[in-house]
Parts: structure tokens; sequence; C-alpha cells
DNA sequence: CGTAACCTTGACGTATATCAAGGCCAGTGG
DNA sequence: CCACTGGCCTTGATATACGTCAAGGTTACG
């Protein structure tokens, strides 16, 4: 019975078919993450920061996100443990959006130098980080389509089968359901629509049998009936 | 007067502070593209492909897109020459997108093998096709809020000054105009909205004389009033 | 002269936003 | 132990931005 160490949840990702190995792997374990615990609602980074440091996800969910006049906000994706959501940071010089904890999160920094030199040396950690940055942007073309063209309702359901099957990949959830980190006005916030009508759009989906929710858990009571009123293909998500 | 090779609007981007100069600059200019020529309306790559070349648009412009049920498209990013729409080919191994000429085109290929000895045999090239990949989703994030976030109006002004930025960055327009090769359907693809909405959009875009339209080029009467209208700020495209 | 692509128009329907109020529950402090 | 507060969810009434349908108008082109 070995303890897990924060940085465990990436090694996990890097243990997959990822290519990272022996040494290199080594090289990511001995990474030295400066921890932090934030509150819910913190903002862990801010829009037009300059950071120095990489952020991992150790515990908790969080969230990209931006605002814009009148107040409105819009998540642009959604994090769990494991990810990394601020690789743009190792080539773009400012922040351009807000990454804020949607519950008590523990973040782990890395310095962006050492981040490079895990790169410099070893050409499968770079890939392994450039393959994590790809797929981030693939889930966010998916997102332009699922806000852009489907209906309200298809819209939460393909929200909730993409968190379904990140989270299995986390270990943090499976076609069951998971932990019931969405509140509604974050799904609001992040499928582009009101707080109000994303009410209603999940008193639909409990009608269906899509859904259920309580405080702690969101349960999928048909994986398959979800699939289809979501027009959900995982194609994108580029799994293996 | 020398005579400009398809590379050139790449290497037109390399000039730049991107820190690519000599020996890697040199490596870049001798790469041989397979050119072809596409039709307006031609799949340059179909969702599902598992392409083993990389594509840059020399001429014309293209628009990534997919398509759900019921027959709507969704596009979720406009391109111009000097280009690369489909840098994540290096690490994925099948588009999760199709690639449309929306006009007609010019694209060379380059087998990723060479992209990935160029990447071998000089950082600088690889932190230019990150900063590139990077860069590309930070516009899809700024996507995702436009269409989540903001009216018809502000969302297709969003767009255009979108436009006249990166255009310029290759001379292809200014805040002044550009050329007019966004059909008002393929606005509403790019904006999420019915091209019945997107024409009196448009409508009173004119009326309100921001913009004006003729056959070859879309003009910008008012910079300013356009940028007050669309919420624009340019952070976002990470100029330099 | 006919066709195809694109833009335009009007009438109508509806998905979704907004406003405003109330309910429930957990946590807090007196 | 009770009153109070703040999150969060829920509800009904009303307003509106936007979609859909169906038709007609240009212009370019073969």
């Amino acid at each position: 019975m070995s303890v897990i160490r924060p940085i465990d949840h990436l090694l996990r990702k890097l243990n997959g078919p990822s290519g990272v190995s022996g040494q290199d792997f080594e090289r990511v374990a001995a990474v030295r993450l400066n921890l932090r615990y934030m509150k819910a609602g913190a903002e862990i980074i801010r829009e037009g920061d300059r950071p120095s440091q990489c952020c991992l996800i150790v515990d908790g969910f969080a969230a990209r996100s931006k605002s814009i006049a009148k107040g409105k906000r819009q998540i642009m994706s959604l994090h769990q443990r494991g990810d990394l959501p601020d690789l743009q940071g190792l080539h773009l010089d400012h922040a351009d959006h807000d990454l804020i904890a949607l519950t008590e999160c523990r973040v782990g920094f890395i310095s962006y130098n050492i981040m490079e030199e895990l790169i410099f040396l070893s050409p499968a950690i770079g890939s392994f980080f450039w393959r994590e940055a790809l797929i981030d942007a693939a889930i966010f073309r998916e997102w332009i389509v699922n806000i852009g063209r489907r209906e309200g309702l298809p819209r939460v359901a393909h929200l909730f089968c993409e968190q379904a099957i990140r989270l299995k990949q986390q270990g943090l959830g499976d076609e069951t359901g998971f932990p019931n980190f969405l509140k509604q006005t974050v799904i609001a916030d992040a499928t582009g629509q009101s707080g109000v009508h994303v009410n209603r759009i999940m008193q639909a989906l409990r009608r269906r049998k899509l859904v259920e929710t309580n405080d702690d858990r969101l349960d999928i009571l048909s994986w398959e009936g979800l699939v289809a009123a979501a027009d959900f293909r995982s194609d994108y998500l580029h799994l293996r």
C-alpha cells in the first residue's frame, strides 16, 4: 500500500501508451511540485497573468473561463486531477483567460524552466505534452460545434457524455455517473445558456430517465439514451 | 524582383520574431511541397482520414468544419495562406473534422516525417509549430465565448475584427477591409446562426455604417465602431 | 436563354432569455 | 436551540432573438 503522491495522477497518464518509460518516466516522477490549496471559486490563474509556473491539477475540479461585458461568463473547458490546463504558457507570454477552482482544489506548480528541461531531455515527454495540448484543442473544437449547432438538451447531454468518458480515464467516474461537481450555473456557463433554462433542461433529462442528481453524484440512468440524445461520438477525444 | 514561391508565406511567419533563422530557416526554405489545386467547396481533408502529410495553405481560403445530424454544419476556424491547419496530425492518428476549401485553393503537402525531422533538428522550428498550434487553440477558445455569449450582431462583428487582424499579418487586408471570401452561409456556419438571420445582421451592419460589401471586398467603414460593436480585444491572438 | 449560386424578403413559430419571487438546506452565531 | 444567512435549485409570467419556410430577385456564366 503505497501512498498516492501529488504527481501520481500525471504519471498515470504517462503510464499508458504514451511511450514515456524508463529514465524519462523517472524524470517526471522526480519533479518537485509547489503545492497549493485553493478554495472553491478561487482564481488559480487570472487573465493577463504572465505565469512562470505551469499548473497541474492534483485534486478537485477547475475550469477555464472568460468574462465579457455585462458580467456574462463562458466556460471553455473543465479540468480534473492529472490535467495541465496551462501548457500554453510554454510558448505564449500572457494568459488569455482565467482558470478557476470549481471545487476545493489542490494544484501543483512546476516552473516552465523545468518543463522545458524535461522536453529538451526527452522527446517522448515533449510528445506527450504536445498530445495533451492537441487533444485540448480537439475538445475546444467539439465545444464550438456543441454550442453553435445543438439545442439546449442535446448540448447538456453532450457535456455529460464527454465528462463521463474523460473522468473514467482518471478513475473518477464512468458511464453510470460521476461526482456532481457541475452546479447548474456551471453547466449554464459551459453550454452558453441561462441558468433558468438549464434548470428546465435538467428536469427534462430527469423526466426522460436519462440522468438523476443528488448532492454528491450525477447518475447516468441510461448511457445509450444519453449518447443518443446528445448525438455523441467520442472520436474527438482520441482515446487509445 | 524574385518570384514568390509556395513556401514563402510560411517563411514570412518564421521571419518575424519567431527566433528561427540561419540554418534553421534555410532548412524550412528547402522543404519540397507536394502542390495541389483544389476547387471551391472541395474537401482537402475529410473527418476520419489518417493523413501522412501535413497541409500548408499556399493560396486561397479554407475552413475547418464538422457536420452533425440533420445536415447542420459548424465551421470552427478560418485559414489563409501560410497557415498549417493540420498540425494535430503530428500526434493524433485521425482527423476529427473536415478541412474544406472556401475558395479555389493551392495547398502544399509536407510529409509528417519531414516535419518531425525539422523539429528534431531544430528546437526553434519545433517551438514555432508549438506556438502556431497554441494560438490556434486560443482562437478556438475565443470562438466558444463568441458563440456562447454574444448576440448575433456582435458575434458577426467579432468575426470580422478577428479576420481583419489575422489577414493583415499575411498582407491580405487591414482595418479598412479584406477580400470578401465570406459568403453569408459561411458566416452563418462560423457563428452558429441561420443564413436568413445572418442576412439581416449584415443589413444592420450596413445600416449602422460599419461594414459594406461587394463581390470582391468587405469594407470596414469604421474600425472603432466595429470593435465597439463586437466588444473585441485582440489579446487572445497573441500578436507580437 | 436557362441555370446555378447567392442574396433578400415577409410571415410565422419557437427556443431561449429575462425578471422576480419563493423554497430548501447546511452552516453560523447568538 | 433558534434565527439568520447564503448557496443553490425551482417556478411562473413575459419578452425577444432567432430559426424555419417559402418565394422571389440578382448576377454570372455557359
